[in-house]
DNA sequence: GTCTATATTTCGATAGAC
DNA sequence: GTCTATCGAAATATAGAC
């Protein structure tokens, strides 16, 4: 069985891929039926609303950073978890080269994101991931400077690797030999 | 005189600050309209198409982003590039502080300006400054391991920094306390 | 589960009075 | 320079046959 019940997983490919190309309210429902060979009103039979296709996007990009924040949550003293995130980075980028879509469309539609935020659907089960980052970062026991070190190593790790996959930021290069040394890179950023 | 002419001026604070909160694309002109307290056709006065008012803002961001890309083309060696990096990224460091918003604007609406960047008008005068950024990224005749380190660098500026000015990522830290910060992580990133 | 309609809403844009 | 009124197109969403 299964065989063709899975139209839902290909209607969540087929609109990733088109909202990272032309972004969630440039995409039209009728684009991803016709991308995918069916019509409008099939999509009606899988998706309440065109909303609940990002949410489920969302939400698998919240799947994958709990994983993370759950390792943050686990450190005991607050102060120590300055010594754990080489490690969390580290983690952070094998699911940024395994998951560059999700995360790209995150990145690229914070506005649409912005707007379901408030729906109760979402609202309901899961805390928002950058929430909790957020407040990790608001945390006076830790040091600012570390803190500073923290946000940026993410940042460099989104712009240099994920332009890298995508863009071929850095020309004809493998991405894994950019990524060995966004890894270098970031952890010597975080020996303050 | 000058008076109320500026209306153009209060539609494009007010369109930047929607673009900003539910993008370009999510954003109608009946909202800017609301929020400004004019009607839709009013708009239309100071502006053709919808379009020319992203448009005239990424302008805004180009003139900010061309003075600092003139000063890479003035590095008469490529090899020197690395170089004269730390400076470039203290002068972008200014830029983006005086000029959140706008960066903002242009790192959430990238699928939003690739479709006008196709437009006559926008392409008769300036090439894009990201499209000069990649071509330094992509020079082979710098070490790759220095490339990817400025790519990062301009990513650590943008999470950190403007994490903290406007979502106050940090907590209650002054804005100029993170940035120089920041200023000091990257320029510790970018001694190889 | 997918189709052919079609209802409903909203958007960008224009015309013309003031 | 701003308004009211409206047009045409395109979008989301629904109804009902198969």
């Amino acid at each position: 069985m299964a065989e063709q019940t899975d139209t839902r997983e290909r209607i969540l490919d087929v609109a990733l891929e088109l909202f990272n190309e032309k972004g969630y309210d440039g995409t039209s429902l009728r684009e991803i039926a016709e991308r995918l060979g069916v019509t409008k009103a099939a999509l009606y039979y899988h998706f309440e609303r065109k909303e609940d296709i990002l949410l489920e996007l969302h939400l698998r990009m919240h799947g994958i950073g709990r994983g993370i924040l759950d390792r943050l949550d686990a450190v005991e003293d607050e102060r120590d978890v300055v010594a754990a995130w080489p490690a969390l980075v580290d983690a952070f980028i094998d699911e940024v080269l395994a998951n560059r879509d999700l995360f790209l469309l995150h990145q690229r539609n914070q506005g649409a994101f912005a707007k379901i935020a408030d729906d109760e659907r979402h609202q309901a089960e899961n805390e928002d991931i950058e929430e909790r980052f957020r407040r990790f970062l608001s945390t006076e026991a830790i040091p600012l400077d570390d803190r500073v070190r923290m946000a940026a190593s993410v940042g460099a790790v989104m712009v240099a690797l994920m332009g890298a996959t995508g863009g071929g930021l850095f020309g004809d290069v493998s991405t894994t030999d950019v990524a060995d040394r966004v890894r270098g890179i970031v952890h010597d950023m975080l020996r303050s």
